[in-house]
DNA sequence: ATTGGAAGATGGTCTGACAATCTGGTTGAC
DNA sequence: GTCAACCAGATTGTCAGACCATCTTCCAAT
């Protein structure tokens, strides 16, 4: 068996800098949900052609990250109160099950970088970095569903975060929010460094309960 | 409270209708696993140029029908065994939820419906004709991910159906799995006629796993 | 005030072109 | 005869420019 042979050089091409950058550039807040992206602006700002423009904006909306209507152009959607409830319960359906099978299939050197990842949080939690908060506790569930012997739970899973990424600024920056965040993630840590499936689930399911509250509650609070 | 207002009509596109038919000559196997796609062929073919072309394949990327490599161009990703299992996982996890949450949502009307698609199936699995087979057993399951009442279940599931449409054909051709597959199917329908969350579930797993099987089976016996 | 239409903005689509890269076969040296 | 280097064709990546269809907005006429 040849050891992942991931030796392929893929050059990059101007589309695929350009579908990162947009995605970026939407995960940051630079675009506000609702907001009109209109084609002739957008090339000159990224200094790419139409056509390649197009092309990235066609993969950004098959994966759901912004709307386009037909003669209407591209658009960040605002996503509703339900859809993001919606999107949270199959996030909870994939992280448990993930949280599950990782308990009994994860590598040592792979825990050894959950530990590392759970230590990035904690500092950030303690900061006012909202953003690293975000990004620390993404490598978290990222390296949980890296390991749970299924890659294409991991694809969607990575598909629905992307789409809540605004979501998640939010109620990350609530006061209190990150503390007990980071106590539920310890939760887990703890049950799948000692192999326990059933309390690494039991574990994943309260944290995304809590997330998801603390979304709403964000959620209300708003303007 | 406007109700539905989808009046909005719709103008259909050069590119949706260039997604769509290329879906489903990917669907109906007019395109073999591992097959490159060449771009100025199939702009004769489907009579679009290659701009338009080129943004249709962009979205068939992105939902992962397609495999795009920089300077290799588009091809139809031959599925291992091994991803075809982690999509039936996945698909299990996904589809049990639903038909759980199916069986105590689902108003009479949509009932209804879900016992015609079963009658349906249930003369295609006495014909020879395969693809109806798959057509009617797909809108069986299309009905009760409708009705579990998460449309980012069932965007997900159909997303993953999609990928292993080409398995489904084969196993459904298997002597005898269109007949078990319709007694397990109203297994499900029955549970969830009878508002059993837990039975609907359990016969949804049941019938999962056996169609993981036959799938499996199918695959060894090819070729 | 409402309706109707005209003008500008924007997206949808095409044509054509050129450079970068890949592929396969041919040639040449050993 | 085998292997390596190389060259030509094929294919993709990218761009520029254009045109028509549609939407939006604003102004004028009733």
């Amino acid at each position: 068996m040849t050891p992942d042979l991931n030796l392929r050089i893929s050059p990059r091409t101007v589309r695929q800098e350009t579908v990162e950058k947009l995605r970026l550039a939407i995960f940051s807040g630079v675009f506000q949900p609702g907001s009109r992206l209109v084609e002739s602006q957008l090339c000159e700002q990224l200094g790419v052609s139409r056509p390649s423009l197009r092309e990235a904006l066609r993969s950004l909306e098959a994966e759901r990250l912004i709307e386009i209507i037909p003669n209407r152009g591209p658009s960040v959607p605002s996503l509703s109160w339900e859809e993001a409830t919606a999107i949270y319960d199959v996030r909870e359906l994939l992280e448990v099950e993930a949280a599950g099978r990782c308990a009994t299939l994860i590598p040592p050197e792979e825990l050894k970088r959950l530990e590392k990842s759970l230590h990035a949080f904690e500092q950030a939690a303690d900061s006012e970095d909202s953003l690293a908060r975000v990004m620390t506790a993404a490598e978290f569930y990222s390296i949980i569903l890296g390991n749970c012997g299924n890659p294409i739970l991991e694809e969607v899973h990575r598909g629905l975060v992307a789409r809540i990424s605004f979501f998640r600024g939010r109620s990350m920056s609530q006061g209190g929010r990150a503390q007990s965040s980071l106590q539920e993630m310890r939760d887990i840590y703890d049950a799948i460094a000692a192999g326990d499936e059933k309390a690494a689930r039991k574990a994943a399911k309260k944290h995304l309960h809590k997330a998801k509250t603390a979304a709403k509650q964000s959620m209300e609070t708003a303007d």
